[in-house]
DNA sequence: GTTTAATGTCAATTTTATCAAACATTATAA
DNA sequence: TTATAATGTTTGATAAAATTGACATTAAAC
């Protein structure tokens, strides 16, 4: 990704927490970076990324690490899948649109 | 990431349907992709990919989106959180570890 | 039906992630 | 305590992502 001075502190937190999470998930498993890497099919230095919470390492990465874990790529449909605040604005709203309204 | 033709459909799969999830977050609040790029400070392709489930965008991308979407970026910390079977499999082990054990 | 803003899409260029290969450190098992 | 496998960390080369800017398409408002 761009180099971003401004990303904010609640994201650089929230990406920190989620590599530990996976790092967790891993050590649970008794399984080596190594083993990860080889699965996932990428280097045990992006593995190390993903774990220190680097925003700059793919989805894609992120994807097949959680595949390599066994079966935890599904805890990706979990995002903007609630969206409380969406569906109240849209009810507010009423119609359902393809697109964001003009001007 | 590598460019990598034996991704898993199943993969495949997953990140479209969040690309889309993300795409209605947007949707439901009314904003142009041109609004979610400027305070997500991505470019207008950029947001797109992550639309259509491109897995070589950044997890930083898709945390700045979330969070000019408002408060979607908690939704970081769902992944890899819950995970029944690596608790499962830890609860035999019995102990907790820094690292996978040897050999 | 017309108008037009929102979105879809592409190519060229710049910027950045990813890799490989080291070497250093440290937790774990014996 | 010691041996060693697992992990931490750096660097330089290269593959890939992200941007810019352009143009095409299309849904929504009138």
């Amino acid at each position: 990704m761009k180099h971003v001075p401004t990303m904010s502190i609640v994201t650089e937190r929230v990406l920190k927490q989620m590599g530990n999470q996976i790092k967790l998930a891993r050590l649970r498993r008794n399984m080596p970076t190594s083993l990860v890497c080889e699965r996932a099919d990428i280097s045990r230095m992006t593995l190390w990324q993903i774990e220190k919470g680097s925003p700059s390492v793919s989805i894609g990465s992120y994807a097949m690490v959680l595949q390599a874990l066994g079966g935890l790529e599904d805890d990706l449909l979990l995002i903007a899948k609630d969206d409380v605040l969406g569906r109240t604005l849209q009810d507010l709203g009423l119609k359902r649109k393809q697109r964001a309204r003009k001007v």
